[in-house]
Parts: C-alpha cells; sequence; structure tokens
DNA sequence: CGAAAAACTCAAAACGTTTTAAATAGCGAC
DNA sequence: GTCGCTATTTAAAACGTTTTGAGTTTTTCG
C-alpha cells in the first residue's frame, strides 16, 4: 500500500503538501497539484482510513442497529434499507457497521457500540413516541439520523414521510369517491409511524363529517395473515355494518383483505375500495395486485440517500435543523378504489 | 476519555509499562500490575481501537457482502447469519462491515470494500463450484472462511455441514421404512450447497438399489410456491407414478407440499412421507407443522460461531488446514415420515 | 530596484497505541 | 565492594495521516 510518503520520496515534496494537494486545500498550486494526483494515481493510493481516523477523531463508518421482532424475525422492510442505505453510504465513502440486537432494552446495543469508539454516528429506524435510544445518543452527544420522526416537532436530523398526510390522502380520495363508512388497518401502533397515521385518519375522518367506530381501527404488526382475519371480522358483519373502504398500513395487510373479500365473495373494488400505503418493497408489487392497488407509495429505498446525506452532514458540524426532511407520499390511483356501492351510503351511527 | 498517558502520569510510570500491564506481559511486576489495573478501572480506561490499529495493523473489522436476488430480494436466512455473525464477532471484539451488492459480477463488491483498506477478511456465504471469490481473494491473499464448501475438497477454512449426509440419512430414513419412490425437491442447483445434496441423493438411491426419474429430482430457490407447484405436478400422476416420499431442500418448499397434498386429498404421513432440511430458522418452525415435519435440522444460528472463530483465528495466521470444519446435520424424526402405504411398493421403472 | 504582499512549501507536532532496544534496580556470589 | 545476573522499567521509534506555525519563494507595485 502506497503511503504519503512514498508520494512525497517520489516527487521531492514534503508529506504536508501532498497531503493538501490530495484533499483540495487551496494553497496548493496547481501544478504540484496535478503532479500529485498523477503519482497518486500511478501508485494506486489510498489514504489510510485507520490513520486518517487517530488524528482526525472521525472513523467514516457509521452504525446500524437491527432491531429483531420478539420471534426473533426481522422485517422485509429492513433488508430494503440496508441495500439502499449501504450503497448511499458508499456513494460518500463511509462504512455501514452492523450489529443486530438481541435484547429488551433498546439502548444496549448502541452503549456498546460505542464503547468501540470505532463510530462517527448512528443511522436509527422504526421511531416510537419518546425513543430511548434519542436521550440516549444525545446525552452521549452521538450525531445520529432517524428515518422518520419519533414525535411531530423534533431537534435532531431526520429523514420521512408526512405520515399523517398519508391516512389523510387516502380517506380524501374514498370520501370524494363516495364512501362513508371507512374502516384501517394500520400498523404496529406501538411505532410512531403508525401513531401518525391513526391520527391522520381521525382527523380525515371527521374533517369529512363521518365517523369510524373503534371496532373498525385496527393496528398490528403488517402480515397476510393480519390482514386476512381482521377483514374477515370487519367484512362479515359480526362487528355492525361492514365498510365499503378499507385504508391498509401496507400492502401485506392488503393482499390479507383481498383474500377475505374474495372468500366472502365480495369483488374489490365493486363491494369494497381498497388502498394501502406502499413501501415499493421488490418482493411485493402492488401493481401486480389483481385488481392493481391504489397506493400512496414511497419507495424506502428512496429515502437511504437523503437518510445518509443528513447522517454525514450532521457528522460534519451541520445544524440539525438544516437536516431535517419531512417528504410526502405519492397517490397512485389504480384499480382497487372505485365509486362506493350504490344504496350503501349510510355512515356508521 | 482516559489514554494510557493519563494512566502513567497518574501512576509515575512509562506508558509502556502501563500498556504492558493491561496487555498481560509476563515482564510486569505483580505490584505494578494491580496499581495499573487498578486506575484503568477508576478511570473508566478503554483501549482505542483506532491507535491500536493504526499499530499492530489489524483493523478488528471484517465485511459481509449480502448478494441479492435478481429480484432484488434476500432470502431470510441472510438475517439469520447477520444476526448470529454479529453476536459471535462481538464476543471476539471484532465489527462487521456490511455491504449489499447489486452488481452481477460477484467479485467487484469485494474489490471494492478491499479498497477502502480496513478489513481484515471476509466471511463469504452461499458457495458456487469454482467459487470466482474464492480465487480473487485468494489472488489478494485476504484471509475469509466460506459458509459451507465451493468443492468437496477446497484449500480454505470453512464451517459447514456435510450435505451430502444430510440427503443420504433421508434416503436412508425413507428406505428403512420401505418407500422404494422417493423423489427429491431440492434448492437452487447453482449453489455447491444444493450441487452436494444432488450428488448425496443420487447415490443413496442407487446405494438402496433404487431409481428416481429425473422428472422426479427437482432444483430451484426454494419458496412455498416451488414446492406447491412441483408437488402438485408430481403427485397428480401426470408425470407417471407418484412418490410415496419427498426429500425436501427447505422447510418452505414442504411447507408447499404439504398444501399441495391437501389440495389433493393425501395425507402425511399416511400417504406420503415428507421430509425437509431444516436451518432452525425462528419464523418457519418445523415442529409447528401439522403433522411435525421430520428433518435434518442443522441450525444457521450455531454455524455462527465457528465460523466467525474461524476467521478470526485465520487471521492471527492459524493454517487454514486446521481450520476447516464439517459436521453433521441432526436427523430428527417426527411424525411427517411413514412407512410406505400398503401396496405401493413398485419402484420407478 | 526594493519592499511588501501573496503564494506556496516545509518541518514538526499531534493522535494513542505497541514494541524494540536500552537502562536501571535488586540481589546473590566472589 | 564489585561483578554478573535477572527482573523490571523506561525512552523512543513506529504506524500514516492532518494541521500548525514557520519558512521560502514568487509576484506585485511604488
Amino acid at each position: 500500500m502506497a503511503t504519503l510518503k512514498d508520494i512525497s520520496a517520489e516527487l521531492g515534496l514534503s508529506v504536508a503538501t501532498v497531503s493538501r494537494a490530495l484533499n483540495g486545500f487551496p494553497e496548493v498550486s496547481a501544478r504540484t497539484r496535478a503532479r500529485v494526483q498523477d503519482v497518486a494515481d500511478r501508485l494506486g493510493y489510498k489514504p489510510n482510513r485507520i490513520a486518517q481516523r487517530l488524528v482526525t477523531g472521525r472513523s467514516g463508518m457509521v452504525g446500524f442497529i437491527a432491531k429483531l421482532n420478539s420471534d426473533m424475525t426481522a422485517d422485509q422492510t429492513f433488508l430494503e434499507i440496508l441495500a439502499g442505505l449501504t450503497a448511499a453510504l458508499a456513494e460518500r465513502d463511509v462504512d455501514l457497521v452492523l450489529s443486530v440486537d438481541q435484547h429488551d432494552d433498546p439502548v444496549i446495543a448502541y452503549e456498546r457500540m460505542l464503547e468501540r469508539g470505532i463510530l462517527d454516528g448512528f443511522i436509527l429506524n422504526a421511531p416510537v413516541p419518546s425513543d430511548p435510544r434519542v436521550a440516549f445518543l444525545q446525552s452521549r452527544g452521538v450525531p445520529f439520523v432517524m428515518h422518520g420522526q419519533s414525535e411531530p416537532e423534533v431537534d435532531y436530523p431526520f429523514f420521512g414521510i408526512d405520515n399523517r398526510a398519508v391516512s389523510r390522502d387516502a380517506v380524501g380520495l374514498l370520501a370524494t369517491l363516495g364512501h362513508r363508512r371507512i374502516a384501517q388497518l394500520n400498523g404496529d401502533i406501538r411505532f410512531s409511524f403508525a401513531v401518525d397515521r391513526e391520527a391522520g385518519f381521525r382527523e380525515a375522518i371527521a374533517a369529512e363529517g363521518l365517523h369510524t367506530p373503534e371496532a373498525f381501527i385496527g393496528h398490528e404488526t403488517p402480515s397476510e395473515s393480519y390482514g386476512y382475519t381482521e377483514a374477515l371480522a370487519m367484512l362479515s358483519g359480526r362487528r355492525g355494518a361492514k365498510p365499503t373502504a378499507i385504508v391498509c398500513g401496507s400492502t401485506l395487510i392488503a393482499a390479507g383483505v383481498m383474500r377475505a373479500a374474495k372468500d366472502l365473495g365480495l369483488s374489490v373494488p365493486a363491494d369494497l375500495s381498497l388502498i394501502a400505503h406502499d413501501d415499493a418493497l421488490p418482493q411485493f408489487r402492488a401493481v401486480n395486485f389483481d385488481p392493481p392497488l391504489t397506493v400512496t407509495r414511497s419507495p424506502l429505498r428512496d429515502a437511504c440517500i437523503p437518510l445518509a446525506n443528513h447522517l454525514i452532514d450532521h457528522i460534519g458540524g451541520g445544524d440539525a435543523s438544516t437536516l431535517q426532511t419531512q417528504i410526502r407520499a405519492e397517490l397512485i390511483v389504480r384499480e382497487s378504489t372505485g365509486p362506493v356501492p350504490k344504496g350503501d351510503t349510510d355512515p356508521w351511527p
């Protein structure tokens, strides 16, 4: 491995000048810079990160801690994020150190990683209200970026979608189509995204002058079977007048709902309108549903580049308040939503 | 953060002595060592890994590159390995740097990571025959450990199970139960594990004096739907006399086969015996099948500790030939296997 | 032409550790 | 007492980089 010393020896320059030339400092002459660059290229020089880190205090590495569910599984979204993240970070020459957390206390894994003293920061996902990781990392002065927000107003860098708007857009579309009985099958309510979606849902329902009984607002870890069983219960009439539209927290849930509708002989969208939020996971494509699914869409993969950039900028001293981005998910109307069935326009009491 | 210098100043010793005392060198007196240890504890001293690495030339970090399938998904086994691996590596104070490979050429991602110059070695999984990664890493002199073997005889460190024995054990059990028409639904034959399982299957079938037509030896990326459609075809009789037993490459495939059997009105194990290889993924538990599945079992999670140890020992100079471990998967007979149906003992022609 | 300013370059220190080579202390034996 | 040995400790170099403060050129302009 070629070092700065090798280059400086070859050119008869000092290592200081070589270092400056390669790092784009303004005080080195264009001619010198070119000569240095030439030799560096020829020798295949790569800066030694370890040495850089020792002197700068930066490691060029960030941590990501994957949390396993209670059943020791992880969801598909995690893989998607990881793929996007490593690519986005690599683009800016940063490495991702991974750890898989097996503890109950969400903070321990971060503490462990921090103790090794090799990380510049963390990328957090799946925030919960009053997320304990936030308090912990802030108390240690460790930079991090969050995928999403633990609360509506936060003082740390994040990138995420407007989850209240997700529900509002969905309800808005359905209301426009004449639906008056709109149910929601949401994700795990322990997470902030689900809290926001539910809040947005209730707001929008109220804004439309409608009402949805609690029995028709559900939330659980997204799965096909959750969508199936819950939709079966809602659509059977056991809980009261059945909904004419369901807002699903994920395409996985929507798949279950569709199966339930089929089993009950209901057609989508003639008898039941369906809209889901779509993370655009490659293994579950909303367009391939039958009928193609109307969604609020926000590819998880797309979040990774701003996420990586926000963190790296924050590590570089960027102010948290300038590194907060909330985007709007795209509403894509396909064929799983349609006008309310004729004569079925009574609202819930 | 306290440094060696702080400790040495406090005690009036040299940093050299402090370093030696803490690292257990024999030439430091017991009294001094105790004093040093005391102060180190009191100051909460943690060695600065970056500095250690700069001088020792080791980074204490190893790479793992996850390969996405053509549909941009990754399988569940990958998560399981990652969870086990980060835990096992952490035990020996090593970090895992992750990258997700999006390229066709399997070597590019390794080259990229290597260029950064921060890794001590790699952990490879999913070997294929004549795996190009092996040649590449060996040519660069980079230590690695393989989960599994690309070929029967290799000159690099590995840990894995005897995949030929997996099939032999399965066929052996079924033959003992009187089965004469035994089919196989194997994993993706591009991978060495599947190649070995198929070889073992053919060996065992021949050794029992049996024969299995090619139409009853299948291989594909494991999925429930693969098991379902393929079993449907085999059990319908369209391809000739239907098998009385099927050896499945994974529990996922077995789940599909079970569904197919159910749809065809066949009972397991009365009409069809089923045995699968079980990686013991937490999300697919063979005991919870109905009936509980007979398996050759080898928890993926268990492979991670020897894998981590082999790699770390190899990086530390351990000879490859002493770091090769092949274990036998455990045959667990449950209720999905039973005696061949009476009067159905004709072999295939 | 000379002085001041600008442009460029350099030597050395620093980061925190390990390790080599050398120095000191302790101690028994002559 | 001094020699020689072992046991213990030390100073200093090394790892490869960045950065500070101080030169040394070169340019500009009166």
